[in-house]
DNA sequence: CCTAACGTTCAGAATGTTCTGAACGTTAGA
DNA sequence: TCTAACGTTCAGAACATTCTGAACGTTAGG
């Protein structure tokens, strides 16, 4: 891979840590050990992104918290080396699995709690919150569904992304509890 | 709906703001005029919620642009009051849209490249990369196929989280071309 | 014991995002 | 025409996030 295009992918990938609620420094790191056979140590990655020690530091700590990178010993050398882990859904699983309880769940819990304690006499607020609460309800499924396995969900994805068969036109189905 | 209940709801809703990427004022209005009968003018909501004029006037104009809340003009009053629309859908939906065409796409695009411009020789990367370009891809048709129309998406999304037969252990299938 | 290479931490700097409020334009009514 | 009520805008303030780099701890080798 030559430089410019490696150059471009870290920076792509960076772009894109916020889509996934990751920093941009770290999403590059990821991306340069991804795209990487060698192991690399935090000096090269620092200089290569141009960025400092102590924010490379502290993003490869966290990238292996998540479990995304992985640190190595190359015999006879003293310092730190780092591998990308192969795993990539990892990461993005849990990260998914992260802000659903945080952002997603409180939400949803003060939705049902507003839904309570609207009077009846308000009909026109029950129906627009009562929308809403089946919106997130139906989205809370589906990630409960797809949350409950790190393997699973993965073949979930690609079965979905293949040969599901959305109701066309047709009406809905109901086997679930 | 009580003046706490309601505000936690409000609150609530702000925070969930940051996963569809909105502003926690711009969010927080949308759930007051979600929680209210009554059309609110300017002023009101600014008071309510304790942010400027200013800003309130720049959410409410974006929330209009999203088309999920709605100018209203009550005879005899000078103001211009606002009301939520009923379809709360419609503005998930247009942020998917947007996101995936301004933070996903470009980083799959780089990703295809990176991939491309890898030698044979580079087996690792070249795996490691191509596992990444395979979920993406999938997460890429799910997206496509989910965005594809406002009406249909809502109707797809309370179908999978109802009934759809994900591959317990069984094998895939493909259908796809 | 001393030194140099290295990893880590964290206070404060830099940067990015959101909000405020004063200035301005518009309109209805006097 | 003038005034007051209103909506809008945007420069800069306030705030939040991310990054830097100096200080420090640890260890290997001398």
């Amino acid at each position: 891979m030559d430089a410019a295009t490696r150059s471009a992918f870290v920076e792509s990938w960076g772009s894109m840590g916020a889509l996934w609620g990751i920093s941009r420094s770290m999403a590059r790191i990821h991306a340069l050990l991804l795209a990487t056979r060698e192991p690399l140590g935090l000096e090269e990655i620092s200089d290569e992104l141009g960025i400092s020690r102590g924010n490379g530091s502290m993003c490869l700590k966290e990238l292996r918290h998540w479990g995304v990178i992985r640190r190595v010993h190359l015999t006879g050398e003293r310092r730190d080396y780092y591998i990308a882990e192969d795993d990539i859904w990892s990461m993005l699983f849990r990260i998914a699995s992260e802000r659903k309880k945080r952002e997603f769940d409180p939400a949803l819990a003060a939705l049902r709690k507003a839904l309570d304690s609207t009077p009846k006499e308000e009909d026109l607020v029950r129906e627009r919150l009562g929308e809403l609460e089946e919106i997130l309800r139906a989205v809370e499924r589906v990630l409960q569904r797809f949350l409950k396995s790190e393997e699973a969900s993965l073949g979930m994805l690609k079965f979905l992304s293949a040969s599901v068969p959305y109701p066309g036109s047709g009406k809905e189905k109901k086997e679930q509890g």
